[in-house]
DNA sequence: CTGAAAGCGCTTACAG
DNA sequence: CTGAAAGCGCTTACAG
């Protein structure tokens, strides 16, 4: 580098990293001659040497997920103010490109993985991980109960406050409107919150639905459940986008949500509130759950040997018009 | 790394990079060691030599925009497709931010750079670029008029198309509901594609409204076109979470979209066909859009001189149910 | 086809 | 406080 500033090399290495070992003037002189020849720090080379990278894997099942994008946007920049930037990667839902993608993650030899698992994820990822002895959070959904450190919300606890709270409305005929039909932590959570807490309350599904985790999806699903003899007095869907289609749809049949049925959400998008009907549904703190991650990471690297730990994030119902509780 | 193999470095180099000069019972012998001692290229190392790390950087103004964040999932496959990975970073609209990410991004020796600006950026950011020779993109809106390569929708375009339908439906009291306070490339091309075909119609703006891009925003702005005398008949909205905010607040209001006014989005994310009344709007291609950024990228970085190059893809009208065209 | 040597830009001890 | 030397894991000529 700049040496030409009539400095050795490791006088210049401690500049660079703000060493007080330097006199003022020397620090001087090696400044200027770094912004008049346009310097910049190669972290290349410092990572080569130095064996790490400063550079966090950050996987996930779905960026076009809405919620997902935000959980993105929250750890990209908690990681920027550790000093540390994301390289991204997006399984798409799926394991066989969850295993390339992490290959190549490792490639670029990053310090830690946070990742999202794909749906259909195979335990072998957490093997291989291991094997790898990269530090590693599974971040929303887990791969295995046991290993690996793991934050996200309490999703089986978001079903349960969505139930009670319908049922103090009096609502007895409440549906579930669930995810895709491959099952992950986060869906098989919120199935046994729904079936738990219908069971306390002397209740049993009204009907289930399994179909996918957007609007269109859940569209298709209200529209089987009302064409139905019987249909339900309530709707809870997996998620908001999904609800939002439930809103949409049921005003297609000429229903109003909130006063003819009841829909709840979960995840409490910002989109929710502008809805109409404005949309009740579970907040799952995803600020939270993206600071529980990261003090997870940092943790991790820091101590390869910790103990796992996993932390769950208590949701908070949020009521607004489509439960019927509000005008 | 493993010429404990009982090879020379350059050999396994060779071997790594699938050479065809290394003898068929030598490869083997190689590739054996690298599985048993659970070897992992390091690419770092590579980078460092090479002078190019098949990094690029990947800068968005908003990952949480549910339009940014299919652009980023698009980009990250197709990067990934060449053999590359993205460097994610987040302007969050901030032009300081944009500054310190693009620093970082260089630090990490991205081989390119594929931004879309910060609303507020400044034109140093190209200069900065340019004297730093690193070969970039500016995607779905751009800093200079002239200067550096872009790829984006025809924004004007699609305003204009959303005119000459509401005209074409009888409509005269046509409002634009536009989005944030500082105007950006993007932004300007809509306000005046508005603009020159209201004129082309013997029309003026009946209404012109300055907010957000949320769906939040557009219900304020409706609120307050519908609070004044004279409202509008009809309503093109900035992007689709806007229309969709309008279309929730207009039935809060008691209105019908598509029967008592008409309102047209931009963009056409997935969810806006699932909204109800079903969303009109015009879609921005944002495949066509990803396509041409990489391909785009891919050419400047092979030829730093080549001319600079722009590319503008046409939007297409959707028609559905909130204009009014439809049942 | 295979081997020995130099060097990418840093950091880390180790001497002065 | 400053300088000289080695080495991180690769690739690139250059010889054999």
């Amino acid at each position: 580098m700049a040496n030409a500033a009539n400095v050795s090399r490791s006088t210049a290495s401690l500049v660079l990293r703000g060493s007080p070992l330097v006199a003022e003037p020397t620090r001087a002189r090696v400044m200027e001659a770094m912004s008049t020849l346009g310097y910049v720090y190669h972290r290349g080379a410092a990572m080569l040497r130095e064996g790490r990278t400063r550079t966090i894997g950050l996987l996930v099942n779905d960026i076009a997920n809405p919620y997902v994008a935000e959980f993105v946007a929250f750890l990209d920049q908690a990681l920027e103010r550790g000093g540390q930037v994301a390289l991204l990667a997006n399984s798409a839902e799926s394991d066989t490109r969850q295993q390339q993608v992490l290959l190549r993650l490792r490639e670029h030899s990053v310090d830690g993985v946070v990742f999202s698992p794909a749906e259909d994820s195979d335990e072998r990822v957490i093997d291989e991980l291991e094997f790898w002895q990269t530090p590693f959070v599974q971040a929303l959904r887990y791969v295995s109960q046991t290993r690996g450190d793991y934050a996200g919300a309490d999703y089986a606890e978001a079903l349960r406050l969505a139930v009670r709270h319908l049922v103090a409305l009096g609502h007895r005929k409440i549906a579930y409107i669930g995810g895709g039909p491959k099952p992950h932590s986060a869906s098989r959570e919120r199935e046994q919150g729904f079936a738990d807490e219908m069971h306390r309350q002397g209740l049993t599904a009204h009907r289930q639905h399994v179909g996918g985790v957007t609007g269109l999806d859940g569209a298709a699903a209200i529209s089987d459940m009302m064409a139905q003899p019987d249909p339900p007095t309530a709707v809870i869907c997996y998620n908001d986008p999904v609800a939002q289609g439930v809103l949409g749809r049921l005003q297609a049949h000429g229903l109003l949500p909130g006063r003819d049925v009841a829909v709840v959400g979960v995840d409490d998008l910002p989109s929710s509130a502008a809805s109409w009907p404005s949309l009740t549904t579970v907040a799952t703190a995803m600020n939270e759950v993206g600071a529980a991650v990261v003090a997870l990471l940092a943790r991790r690297i820091a101590d390869p040997h910790a103990p796992v730990r996993r932390v769950v994030i208590a949701p908070r119902l949020i009521v607004r018009q489509s439960c019927g509780a509000r005008e």
